[in-house]
DNA sequence: TATGAATGAGCATTCATTCAT
DNA sequence: AATGAATGAATGCTCATTCAT
């Protein structure tokens, strides 16, 4: 493992457990073990690091969500897309504080936040074939994503910070209310 | 207004504008033309200013989720709640960022988590009653409070960063998609 | 005397033995005792006590080259410009280092340079009434008085770097030199 | 060409614009297209660039001052040295540079100082054959010899800084008093 | 000959905080 | 109540240089 893999890694457990802003660079350097120069060698400057922590950890992420949707049954699509999402960011903590931080965040440059967004083309789709089906009503769809995409954060959020253990059945709620809500009366 | 009140409402603008961390203290004292000692003498420290601030908005926090609320149309006042949340973040941005950055937050202490939860409550027992009078189906309350809460602050990011305009009739269909999940089947 | 007088003294010291690259901000804590922060106290930046300083020392330039200069004696005139320019910098080495620094030097901001060459109004004058009175010769006043000040440098230049003790004799020599080379013929 | 060359032409290029002290390794290096060991490979240190380069400068130096030199026109004689040492450091800004920072640089090793002051010699035998031929008055040659350069200077000076434009009439016009000043009455 | 990873001292600057007035 | 001088640890970053390949 050479000494940018070490610095990334380090940078990845520091900012999941203390976030971006309070993570600085003699911390990074201090936790890897690695000189100060060592880390100017291999990035730019600081925000070259979480650039690139941030282009690792979320080039799967479009995939990622449409990972293993059967044809043609929504329901089904839509549970396994509401796991595939919780899953990934249960499982990548940084990549969920990443995308908790990218709405307001202005340390995460534009170029980011656009490619951030891409994986809503295909939640965007889904949902309007679902309305296209008369499944669900023809809500506006940014709404429609936003409500999907902002319950799963919800879970999430449980997850991480509830003294309350949260089971395979709240989840399972969670999915449920979610998808109730859009469908035709 | 006196200089413990400029120093707030500085903060407050910067809090708004660049988030909790980014505010540094010498650029508060620069921005309301207060002198270094004066901060001094009327806060502890940096983060006392934060609490106070935080205490500030938050105070009327949970009598404002429950203003207005007719008695016993259920559906009229979960529409009541939902715009008096919406139209709360929309009005008092910090009162919005404070709420998001709660959750992973490490320098909002944990006191303050703990007040913030305590609006929780009234709308626990909104969700209790509801399943105790079966129009909403028995979901764990948690669950149902934090999607809630979700949902208003999606619709809440769309208002703030979507280039979408956001009107009216968006805010009615969350509202609408929010309320269904809940129902019995 | 108080911290920022000691900054710029010490400043000033180092700057004469060393120039202004060589000069780091580090060693001009050290050397002055003074915490790091006090000098951000007092200066926005490290060019902002080079500025000060440099307005310092050349506040009284303009006054001095022209200081004692006896009325209608063009030849006694010439001698004591030569002299105070020359005494001048032998007594201010840091005005000096400036004053063959602006020229090239990036760091100097134009609108020093601009105020450094406003002492050549005078010295123009001079020369022009030079002129007018038919004991110059009709050359072009930016080469007189660049070679006039020139000459003064390479004297300075000697006295400070020469071996050769620079006796008043040779200051004579020199001053004769440069007179008669603007004589008519 | 080969990596040394390049190496030594981006140093060439860097320190005419911005001086040697601005100049930092990294940035030849960055460049010069060349990596970090290859420098170090050719040259033990940043100073043997800059005594390389030095030397490759100068080596040509006390030739061409003396360059062309007609024999017993001690007139002749001086308006060519004049002009070989102004075309010189006109066309060669680096050498300028140089030779203006010789005087005080504490980086440039005593030794390339010294072997500056080699051109000295001719330009002193020039000015003690005009004295022995009394053309010249007596004066200290040193003096004479730091004058004569320090006038070329002057006109190179204004060559370089002035929005005057210099003419050819304008340098004849510094030879003259250049020349003139030196004179037995 | 050429490379580039690695180093750590050093730099200018910002920070939250203390204290005497 | 208000001021602002003073502090020094900490930050992000640059530097010249070494060394194994």
């Amino acid at each position: 493992m050479n000494k940018k893999s070490i610095v990334l890694q380090t940078t990845l457990e520091l900012i999941t457990k203390q976030g971006i802003q309070a993570t600085s660079l003699s911390q990074i350097i201090k936790d890897s073990g690695v000189a100060n120069g060592t880390v100017y060698h291999h990035f730019k400057n600081k925000e070259e690091i979480i650039t690139e922590l941030y282009l690792m950890l979320t080039q799967d992420f479009g995939t990622v969500v449409m990972r293993n949707i059967p044809e043609d049954d929504l329901k089904k699509q839509f549970t396994i897309m509401w796991h595939n999402l919780f899953d990934y960011f249960v499982n990548n903590p940084l990549a969920f504080v990443f995308s908790e931080q990218i709405a307001r965040s202005p340390e995460i440059p534009q170029s980011l936040k656009d490619k951030a967004r891409q994986y809503y083309n295909e939640i965007e789709a889904y949902f309007r074939k679902g309305i296209k089906d008369k499944v669900f009503k023809s809500y506006n769809t940014t709404v429609m994503e936003e409500l999907f995409f902002g319950n799963v954060v919800s879970l999430v959020k449980i997850h991480e910070n509830e003294n309350v253990k949260l089971l395979d059945k709240h989840i399972n709620q969670a999915i449920d209310i979610s998808w109730k809500g859009f469908l035709r009366d």
